[in-house]
DNA sequence: AGTGTTTATCGTCAGGAAGACGACTATGAT
DNA sequence: ATCATAGTCGTCTTCCTGACGATAAACACT
């Protein structure tokens, strides 16, 4: 059969991003305000139309700067300045996801540590973090007691995907660092595992399976008391980016 | 910005199918040959564009009706009779992949129990189930001593990332009775394992493990010689699809 | 029938990792 | 000075794993 351009149906491919960050000891992620139809007003991830020369992690990249400022941080490349950990999430096109058209989605998870209040086009009412149990409860009252609309699209299943994928991965590789600065404490890199798994987690034993990983944390000599308490070591991420065994999720 | 339809450029959007099976000891995928250029003669992966109507599921269910016979199984049915594990892998967009025009590939994985000779279109010759070190030696020469020329398009990587996805579940899943046909023995999970990993396990700790995990292995009843020596005990995979603690890949 | 081979299955033992938790240390706040 | 807060070092018990001996039940020979 010869090529024949009129075999195929197009599609629209956007890339859509679950941005996690977090604050305050809680999973959040970024969500922006819908400004046109179809679910305007509504709140949705943040995402948009891949370019024609693009790749799809560079228009996940792209789009994460447009965003928040961020700088998507190469895997491969060991600077990691402002950079923000991306990777390709899943792809999602149920025919009917977007009223409008068949719009191919695919879903990038990036990870940052806590930031200055966000923008969407210098825009700061329509972009703002979200614990994602707030935005992942259908129907129900937020903190406020004000009702609370579902995401826009299939935004929710997306979120819900990224935020299990951020919760498993945590288990057997170094990407909680992704959610602390360049240099952070111990306790620091708990109260991420604390926040992202929704669990009290010994102090003195994750002390003694992340300090006793070979190549998991490097100690940069520096301390710091901005904790409070007594002063606790500094470290960077390590070479490592498997952790072997795993940190173990404790059962509910 | 009110919706423009020419504001997104249009894409191709294909499934690509990563079909594994174990077959004499050895992970095998299914390669098919192409019959029109690009890559005209090479071997690439089974796949094709996903339908106007139709989910990237489905999609990959059908291409993988066509390719192979297989019934696509659903991991929330319980049925599996004649069905194999599909799961979505990664997406695909570079926008140099495909030299006619601007294609996105949703590759997914299906995991099969070894089958009697693949059919691609009712040809036999165009189809092969063949070891993924083959499949993946760049340029080297085949056990025939045949040079091997590499996939088409990026499908060597598409297959890497496969069997990787493939090595690293069923450290912690029971997706290795997929391999598995219904009933099966706790020596033939093991030689999945050992095909899939291409290492050895000890038979006795290895039984100790499943047996030991509950909901893992359910006894049928039966036994078997068909692999000679003692008869073994036939199981069922059981309701458990998590393995915690996970099998350990052993060390190189 | 006996012997060897193959595979399955049960047991034992030592080493290591993890959960529970006590004890001590070094800061800032009152 | 005292307390609250956090960090860090140990101890103990329990569980899991890897290494490996031993037995059981089939088949293939002679």
């Amino acid at each position: 059969m010869p090529y024949d351009p009129s075999a195929f149906p197009p599609f629209a491919v956007t890339v859509d991003l679950v941005v996690l960050t977090v604050r305050r000891h809680a999973l959040c992620a970024l969500a922006v305000r819908r400004g046109e139809p179809p679910f305007q007003g509504r709140w949705a991830l943040p995402g948009g139309f891949v370019r024609a020369d693009e790749d799809l992690t560079q228009a996940a990249a792209r789009e994460l700067a447009e965003e928040t400022g961020l700088c998507a941080h190469d895997p491969a490349a060991p600077a990691q300045d402002n950079g923000a950990h991306l990777e390709q999430l899943a792809t999602y096109g149920d025919p009917e996801r977007d009223p409008r058209m068949r719009v191919v989605s695919v879903a990038h998870l990036a990870l940052a540590p806590d930031l200055p209040a966000p923008r969407a086009g210098g825009d700061a009412s329509n972009a703002r973090w979200a614990p994602v149990e707030e935005l992942l409860q259908q129907g129900g009252y937020g903190r406020d007691g004000e009702p609370v609309a579902p995401l826009a699209f299939d935004h929710a299943r997306i979120l819900a995907d990224g935020v299990e994928r951020a919760r498993s991965k945590i288990e057997y590789s170094s990407l909680a660092t992704a959610f602390c600065p360049p240099e952070f404490t111990v306790g620091e890199l708990r109260r991420v595992y604390e926040a992202v798994w929704g669990v009290a987690l010994d102090p003195r034993n994750f002390h003694r399976k992340v300090t006793g990983t070979p190549g998991f944390l490097v100690p940069t000599g520096g301390t710091t008391t901005r904790q409070g308490g007594r002063p606790a070591q500094l470290f960077r991420a390590g070479g490592a980016t498997l952790l072997n065994p795993p940190m173990l999720r404790p059962e509910v």
